[in-house]
DNA sequence: GTAGGGTTAG
């Protein structure tokens, strides 16, 4: 509230006249709105003042509403002019433009259409006659997107020819391949380099066949730095330490160094797979090894994400200072960045988002939607919801087509729904029994309804309040703006701003809202979804106690919070997700389960939790369970939902069933006592014995976890007993 | 004539 009122008194004090003259244009689609709020957000301001103030920090608030506002004026940078390429038909050999005629002309094109002009290569004879080198050269003139689909075209066309190919060649298909996200492709077309004959003479095929995988790849098609970096990516892609590990033992056995970029896609494969002290260690180790391999910018940028993803803001900080002070290096966009994200990720240092996000564009630095899309989610886990909806406002109205808000922007407005309000603010304001508490309600919704049915394209429908002061208000605003995405907007929506929303239902408090979201705005999967077809529905039998068939709009509340949302649930029922754009739009994800349970969780809902888990079970037989999550993820998500429902069961004082699931899961999974606490501490108050037993026997003295659920890693490369050894090829 | 970095899941 204190954020939201600053925000507001800012935009009184200094909205109109306003010295900066590119500030003018988002001022005049405020000004309407500022004048509304301005007598209100006077009398708040006096609230403000006469309250306890803040601690006095380094960073004055009057310094963040500045810092604000300062990042609303646009950059005074100009537009940077590139040269104009060449034509990419210029760019071609001459053997080639020749064997196309024509049709080399289909290259020059704002979008090639490269699948037609080899196809038309092809049919004037191919490579035949042709170096490699001409065939490298079309490559690099191609493209990413363009090499990945006619891979397989070209290299059946170089075997055909009796080309070999060679480093470069290999390289520059296994390049596309790991930057597209085909990890599987960059592999094989290292196992065809390292099986290739390569530029080996005929007669020494015969001895060639006695020599090692190695000493082929030597004498063939030699390996290079730049191709074990596109190998390491694509173990990167999948998380794979094993399997980088392995890559990393091999090049450095072949006689290749490993650089400044191998070390930092080491790193994020370790991050890949939320191994953190593994990353560490690789980092500390470029540090010491030598000033070649001293972390740059990019590095540091990695870290700071790395600090983002466990939540260390007070390290981040430490680490660019250590950047810019002892290593001397200029942050990027990319390390501010990643430094505000980490600082964004807790609610203690919003006044350091601010002052960085100052200092970023003070450094001539342009806000891009991926900064902004942060500080978005900074004010939501602040709380600090009005400067958020601003920021939105901003976007959309800059009329600057790059920084128009996309999914992920959404995304972070939702979240900052779902993180802001203090979660007892509406309990107590229905529970105090105020003469406020339904009339306001009404009102305004009344009149919100009535909208509802036009949405106007270009107009987000925020609340006419400046400041959303209810659960009841916020939630009611999160569900129209995600119905006014769904309306004009529907390509934004997808499973993870949905998702997001259920968040919101359910860190408010809404039980039936929240379910019935769940239960309407998700679609099932298709027959063709699963991987192979299921024997007409007893697919999601074999682990599944409690056969039941909760009603979606049947709410079997345990009793427990049920006085804040049933009224407003009642007066806006015509209004339920059942009725309104929110009907089967997205399919459901992994966190969707998770988001759910921890609903069910929250409002001991024993049956709701068993169909969700259900629900859980049949997706884990579709193909998007295996292709859009990596193992390691899967397996961490996995655990972590069998701890929640033994949680949930345990919540509901079902210790019994509890027990027997943790003993089938820690089967499964390495479980830690905190990740079943709840059974713990019921087991505990209820002095079962039984149950503490299986705990002992489950978790043993392993309280704690310390990053990730399921397996934890050595460093993979390191065999067994040769740890001190291999230490030493770093 | 290549490669590594930044926004989402309480």
């Amino acid at each position: 509230m204190s954020c939201q009122s600053r925000a507001l008194a800012s935009h009184a004090r200094h909205g109109r006249g306003t010295r900066a003259s590119g500030f003018l244009g988002m001022i005049k689609r405020l000004e309407a709105h500022v004048q509304l709020i301005e007598k209100r957000a006077a009398d708040i301001e006096a609230q403000g003042a006469a309250r306890k103030r803040l601690p006095d920090l380094e960073m004055t608030e009057e310094l963040q509403d500045q810092a604000y506002e300062a990042l609303m004026t646009p950059g005074s940078k100009t537009a940077v002019f590139l040269p104009q390429p060449e034509t990419v038909s210029k760019m071609l050999p001459a053997s080639i433009v020749e064997r196309l005629g024509s049709a080399a002309a289909l290259v020059d094109t704002s979008t090639p259409l490269w699948g037609t002009v080899i196809g038309q290569l092809e049919f004037n004879g191919g490579f035949q006659g042709m170096e490699i080198v001409d065939v490298n050269c079309l490559l690099v003139s191609m493209g990413l997107e363009s090499r990945v689909e006619n891979s397989l075209k070209l290299q059946e066309m170089m075997e055909k020819a009796k080309l070999e190919p060679d480093t470069l060649t290999y390289d520059l298909l296994m390049m596309a391949h790991a930057q597209l996200g085909c990890p599987e492709e960059v592999k094989t077309l290292f196992e065809s380099l390292k099986k290739s004959k390569g530029l080996v003479p005929g007669p020494c095929t015969d001895l060639s066949i006695i020599l090692t995988d190695t000493m082929l790849s030597i004498e063939g098609v030699p390996p290079t730095i730049f191709t074990y970096a596109h190998l390491l990516k694509a173990f990167s892609l999948q998380a794979d330490i094993e399997g980088a590990g392995k890559a990393f033992t091999e090049m450095r056995e072949a006689g290749i160094r490993p650089n400044i970029v191998v070390y930092t896609t080491l790193i994020k494969t370790c991050l890949n797979r939320r191994e953190f002290p593994t990353a560490w260690r690789i980092f500390d180790l470029m540090k010491l090894k030598s000033k070649a391999t001293a972390p740059d910018t990019r590095t540091f940028a990695l870290m700071l994400h790395a600090c983002a993803m466990e939540g260390e803001s007070e390290k981040a900080l430490n680490l660019f200072k250590d950047m810019t002070d002892r290593m001397r290096l200029k942050p990027t966009k990319e390390t501010y960045h990643a430094l505000i994200h980490a600082l964004a990720v807790r609610k203690d240092y919003y006044q350091e988002v601010w002052r960085y996000a100052t200092e970023m564009q003070k450094e001539g630095f342009k806000m891009d939607r991926r900064v902004l899309g942060t500080l978005i989610q900074a004010c939501g886990k602040r709380g600090d919801l009005t400067r958020a909806r601003m920021l939105i406002r901003h976007m959309l109205g800059s009329g600057k087509e790059d920084i128009v808000p996309d999914s992920t922007t959404y995304q972070c407005l939702f979240r900052a729904y779902a993180n802001t309000g203090g979660k007892k603010k509406c309990v107590e304001f229905v529970e105090g029994g105020s003469p406020e508490t339904s009339a306001p309600y009404v009102g305004p919704d009344t009149r919100l309804v009535k909208q509802e049915e036009s949405f106007k394209e270009d107009a987000i429908p925020f609340s006419q309040n400046t400041i959303l002061n209810t659960r009841l208000e916020i939630m009611r605003e999160a569900r129209r703006v995600m119905e006014w995405l769904c309306t004009v907007k529907p390509h934004l929506v997808d499973t993870q701003l949905m998702n997001a929303l259920l968040d919101a239902y359910c860190n408010h408090y809404y039980p039936f809202k929240f379910k019935v979201l769940y239960y309407t705005a998700f679609t099932d999967p298709k027959e063709s979804d699963y991987l192979e077809p299921t024997t007409s529905g007893t697919g999601a039998g074999n682990l599944t106690p409690e056969p039941n068939g909760v009603p979606a709009a049947d709410t079997i509340d345990t009793g427990k919070g049920t006085g804040t949302d049933a009224e407003p649930d009642k007066n806006t029922h015509p209004n339920s997700p059942d009725q309104s754009a929110l009907r089967r739009i997205v399919p459901r994800n992994l966190y969707t389960f998770q988001t759910a349970l921890s609903g069910a969780y929250k409002h001991y809902d024993l049956s709701f939790a068993w169909d969700i888990y259900n629900d859980r079970i049949k997706y884990l037989l579709t193909k998007q369970y295996y292709s859009l999550y990596r193992e390691a993820e899967r397996r961490r998500l996995d655990a972590k939902a069998e701890c929640m429902m033994i949680n949930i069961l345990a919540r509901c004082e079902m210790l019994g069933e509890a027990a027997a699931r943790l003993k089938t899961t820690c089967k499964k999974y390495k479980i830690y006592e905190s990740d079943i606490a709840i059974l713990h501490i019921k087991a505990l108050q209820l002095d079962d014995k039984q149950t503490l037993k299986v705990i002992k026997e489950c978790v043993g003295t392993t309280r704690y976890r310390d990053y990730a659920v399921g397996a934890r890693h050595k460093l993979p490369w390191k065999g067994e007993g040769e740890a001190e050894d291999s230490s030493r090829t770093w």
